[in-house]
DNA sequence: CAACATTACGTAATTTAATAACGTATTATT
DNA sequence: AATAATACGTTATTAAATTACGTAATGTTG
């Protein structure tokens, strides 16, 4: 059921296709938007193409034609942002900023949900239910995810903390062992004193599991590695939007956890969340 | 530019439309997903109105036409999931319950992207620019979330601090003043000892800005309430999205900040961002 | 409640758009 | 260089959507 960006796999394409072909193509990706308002006489014009090379360029991407290749098409664009520019600059306002950052961060997640590897999550999955004990380590911002990923498992009922603190990470991966997970996140993947403490767990023969960025000395160190490929912001403006992706791939990996807890786990779970009842006013309604 | 989900505007309008025009919003409604496949003709046979009247309907709808109805009709259902069954259930594989957690985000950011209030937002930046010193405060998944916002914000050159500990929150909001701005982050709004806390600093003549739920007693109290309004999970299974939505928020007041502030600003944003360039393993390409 | 006006909606006609069929030109293959 | 295969345009055909128009239904006013 889960479409791939048709922007992306045009793009993809691109080096395969033929002379006619790959203008419709560019026709298309210079302005993704302006496409699926047009007929296939305007782009073909557009293109400079006749219309049954449009109507051919839309079967060979296993559309029925040129209709359902645009309703295809603006289903890409919702939540696919990536040819349109979408750069926060000097002139924007709140209203033209504040979609454009919600756009970038929905684009972002909408790639890495239609690249990420499955068996990879999987087999982290099988590590975080076999683990004795599990560690999230992170720096600066990847702190905060690790803190958020506390937060999460401890709920499961094994021994879970976060740290964010060098000393403390070179000591605890120092003491480190079999059945020990260290889960560390770093979105550069080349902090290195972060490679450090993760080269000593390893050395002690601990599980560990980097979210990180692929080709990056910790994914290449690490016994599994969730590579998370989001685009560097070179753009001053612009948010981190890998740490929001982190924190939806550690969601993943709980609801992950969860499920292969079965349901006899779900009253426990319950339990935690009664936990805090008492500590908030409750709504009259 | 952003459109509100078209199946919504239908659902609105149901009441104010006449026999035909109610068919055809009730056939489309029944299986939207199919009817962005069809043509007039079958859709109007579904409807058991003549075409025409499909055709009015579509144009009813600010659409140019059918065509252009069902690629509008098609970019309302990427977003939104309210007719599609998201929910994790205990047979899901990672196949399928990956791709639903990234969904279900993306579908609560881009809920908010179209709701937020571009006033509030503004208001908030302005008190933060005024600001002689920030704290973030909050508590469990909030903290996370609190910790991240200090990350973002002492770049600007400005005292920012986060706490997760009520008794330090209780001592630095007893020690409020003008120009202090407590931004108080709970995904409930119903925590006691935040609320509690909050009131305090609120009444030494500080700023309390709110990012929580509508309507709850923390929205209610504070200065300013930014107000996201991101459904309950009752699901057990469901991870919570309203700490991905608050991170997203404060990516934008911090963009909101960076833009107020002018582009003199930016080399002291490089100057910080370049320090930790010895602290990494660069690339070799 | 009749006469008129307005709106609702279908039939038929027209226009527009998309696709299929076919043939020529270009490029690859032996 | 000859042949085959592919690429792509022109023309023809079909399908789809829209417009124009007329009748029926509903609503309004004296």
């Amino acid at each position: 059921m889960h479409y791939q960006n048709l922007i992306n796999i045009i793009t993809d394409a691109l080096p395969t296709l033929n002379k006619s072909e790959s203008k419709v193509a560019k026709a298309i990706l210079a302005d993704p938007e302006s496409a699926t308002r047009s007929s296939i006489a305007s782009l073909a014009k557009k293109a400079e193409v006749s219309e049954p090379s449009v109507n051919r360029f839309c079967k060979r991407f296993d559309t029925a034609g040129f209709p359902d290749f645009k309703i295809k098409l603006a289903k890409s664009l919702v939540a696919g942002v990536r040819f349109v520019n979408r750069n926060v600059d000097a002139n924007d306002t709140v209203e033209s900023y504040t979609p454009k950052i919600f756009d970038s961060t929905i684009n972002d997640l909408a790639l890495v949900r239609d690249s990420i590897s499955h068996d990879v999550i999987n087999d982290v999955v099988d590590q975080l239910i076999q683990a004795k004990r599990i560690y999230f380590f992170g720096l600066g911002t990847s702190g905060a995810v690790a803190r958020d990923a506390e937060n999460k498992f401890f709920r499961f009922n094994l021994p879970v903390s976060f740290h964010d603190d060098v000393l403390m990470m070179r000591m605890l991966a120092s003491t480190g062992a079999a059945g020990d997970v260290f889960f560390v996140i770093s979105h550069t993947g080349r902090t290195k004193e972060i490679i450090d403490i993760a080269k000593i767990a390893s050395n002690n023969g601990a599980m560990v599991v980097a979210l990180t960025t692929p080709a990056s000395p910790l994914a290449a160190m690490s016994s599994i590695a969730l590579e998370v490929d989001v685009p560097e912001n070179t753009d001053e403006y612009m948010a981190m939007t890998s740490r929001i992706v982190h924190l939806v791939i550690l969601d993943v990996l709980a609801t992950g956890f969860t499920l292969r807890r079965g349901p006899d786990f779900l009253p426990h779970l319950a339990k935690i969340k009664n936990s805090l009842k008492p500590t908030r006013y409750q709504k009259d309604s």
